[in-house]
DNA sequence: ATGAAAGCGCTAACAA
DNA sequence: TTGTTAGCGCTTTCAT
């Protein structure tokens, strides 16, 4: 267990000057070659590393990144997460994440803990949490002290940074707009994610679509929960008492449940009924039948919003130089629609 | 656009030294309270947040750990992640995130970055790469400075640190009697896998258990692939060429896949098959039928791993007290195999 | 009760 | 070409 070498140490033990040294591992032209080997060649052989802390101190800058995810174990925010890692990468950030879990609290805390040095900018989706209670003075803080921020996903208008968003009301449109040029009459909506912008945006979205075609929407056909809890029961409800040919289920969690009460209920997809899904994630792709959905590009959304943070940091762009980047969806069709022979 | 503020300024601004301003702050009995209230309130006023960089040089301690992971959109490393977080975050660490992407370079390039004062130990799953290449240069080297490394789920014996693993003999073992006691007579096993240890274990323990049951082994009912490229290609050609009653998939993928398959070939889970999945994520719990599955327990074994590092970073533990915690796995039963009325 | 000074590991302006 | 010194933001002896 031998300890860390530190550019004093090396000094000592060669009998030359602490800058020396320093400057001969930073290979400065002011110090001879000689020299130089010697020390470079001595700090190799004691495994010599510089301390990041010490040159972050010295900087001002720390080459790394704040991360805020809700929670990791949605395939959406793992993949947000994976592009920001990419790009990071490239660019030598390193990232610190963390994981709020919705919690305002959480939130704030982490920001507090980070914004004091640690980090030189923030990627942050804001908690559920803070979103109802309308408190933004944490970014606000954060934003007034020169630290950049970019936010992703979940926005508010009262927080002005750099934004990365997807336009739900659009998708959603464009999503319930196929099924019914796949003939579905009679389109029920499902979600498991009530109260989120989310779902009341691809709510809207879908609303928009019917009206636009002459279709008045039918109450009964709208399911919208806060949980997964009892949400089989109520589509099994509405099975019970309506014609249904067409779903749309507003995130990956409602596909899938809805998916297994058809199966149970021995109604054929996409023979009877077809489902269209929202976030192109691992469940759409491995379910029985494949899901055919809309993908939200969650690893761009991710790339999008680093390099634009990383930009800030090295002030390539100004610090009030402000956007709000929409990251397109695309439908990928799989098995759970019925082929379409008019591409529109 | 206010930069931080710091201690140095304070003593400016209220005429007095340096050390007065930090034992103040620190709420030193050496301050009179007068003097304390005045500099604590300007503080407050200027929103003063002690640099955690410099504390961190000082103290040698920067309550950071890093992480290592293969990747995250695997829902078993994603819920490892949130156990190490959940821990981490009660002890008040934070965590910097790596993804290697099984990549050996990576995994090298990222623990010479953060060994250099950045982090106070490691938590790391050894990418395949580097498990091929069985170089682990870097893990020493690493333990050798007094960094203390924590290893989950792949481990090897070369490496002399702290690990916590699954048994995968043992739970395969389970797995496949579990299928010969809901009377499965052909049990075929499914990967896509192949050259993984977890694979090179959990095919063991499937053997192990045909032959205590005394049934030989067929090669004809064995896929172990090293993608899913083809996977469903084989299984079909399997299904057309043999009886098969009982299937043992090694990873989520091929459970997914395996059902896709039977269930485009109308035959029906688990009426006529029975699978039984192997790590209990997201796909598992809402494939149709939901699967039966060995749960790993992935989040406790973040939650050990991270407790047994900090505890090492605390000194709580001597560096050199080296264990192997074995996180025990249930099977969870749902609806892909038969129920079974005899319990064991 | 307050302050001066050294030091954590390193860089960089300046001097020799 | 090499060394001295100050300083990044903070804590902590040791004087005063």
């Amino acid at each position: 267990m031998s300890k860390r070498i530190t550019i004093k140490q090396i000094a000592a033990a060669l009998h030359v000057s602490i800058s020396t040294v320093s400057k001969a591992l930073n290979d400065s032209y002011e110090i001879s070659e000689e020299t130089k080997r010697k020390i470079q060649e001595y700090a190799k052989e004691h495994k010599y590393k510089p301390n990041t802390l010490a040159l972050s101190l010295q900087n001002k800058k720390t080459k790394t990144i704040g991360i805020l995810l809700p929670n990791i174990l949605t395939y959406y925010y793992a993949r947000v997460l994976r592009g920001i890692e990419k790009v990071a990468t490239e660019k030598g950030y390193n990232l610190i994440t963390c994981i709020t879990n919705d919690s305002y609290k959480k939130e704030v805390y982490t920001m507090e803990m980070l914004s004091n040095g640690t980090i030189d900018g923030f990627i942050a989706c804001i908690a559920n949490e803070t979103l109802e209670l309308k408190e933004f003075d944490h970014f606000k803080d954060i934003l007034e002290e020169g630290t950049p921020i970019v936010l992703y996903n979940r926005v508010h208008k009262d927080i002005n940074c750099d934004k990365v968003v997807t336009d739900n009301i659009k998708s959603a449109y464009k999503a319930t707009r196929f099924l019914m040029r796949s003939e579905c009459k009679n389109i029920a909506l499902v979600s498991s994610t009530k109260g989120l912008d989310i779902s009341k945006f691809r709510l809207k979205g879908y609303l928009k679509a019917l009206t636009k075609y002459d279709i008045t929407p039918n109450e009964e056909l709208i399911i919208n929960l806060k949980s997964e809890k009892k949400l089989k029961t109520r589509i099994n409800e509405m099975l019970d008492n309506n014609q249904v040919d067409g779903i749309f289920t507003i995130d990956e969690v409602s596909a899938a449940l809805t998916t297994q009460v058809l199966n149970k209920r021995g109604i054929k997809i996409p023979e009877d009924v077809s489902i269209i899904g929202f976030t192109n994630g691992i469940l759409s792709r491995y379910s029985t039948p494949p899901l055919t959905s809309v993908n939200r590009f969650a690893h761009t959304t991710g790339e999008v919003a680093a390099a634009r943070l990383i930009d800030k940091i090295e002030e390539k762009i100004p610090f009030n130089d402000i956007t709000t980047e929409i990251i397109k969806t695309e439908l990928v069709e799989r098995e759970s629609t019925k082929k379409l022979f008019i591409k529109f």
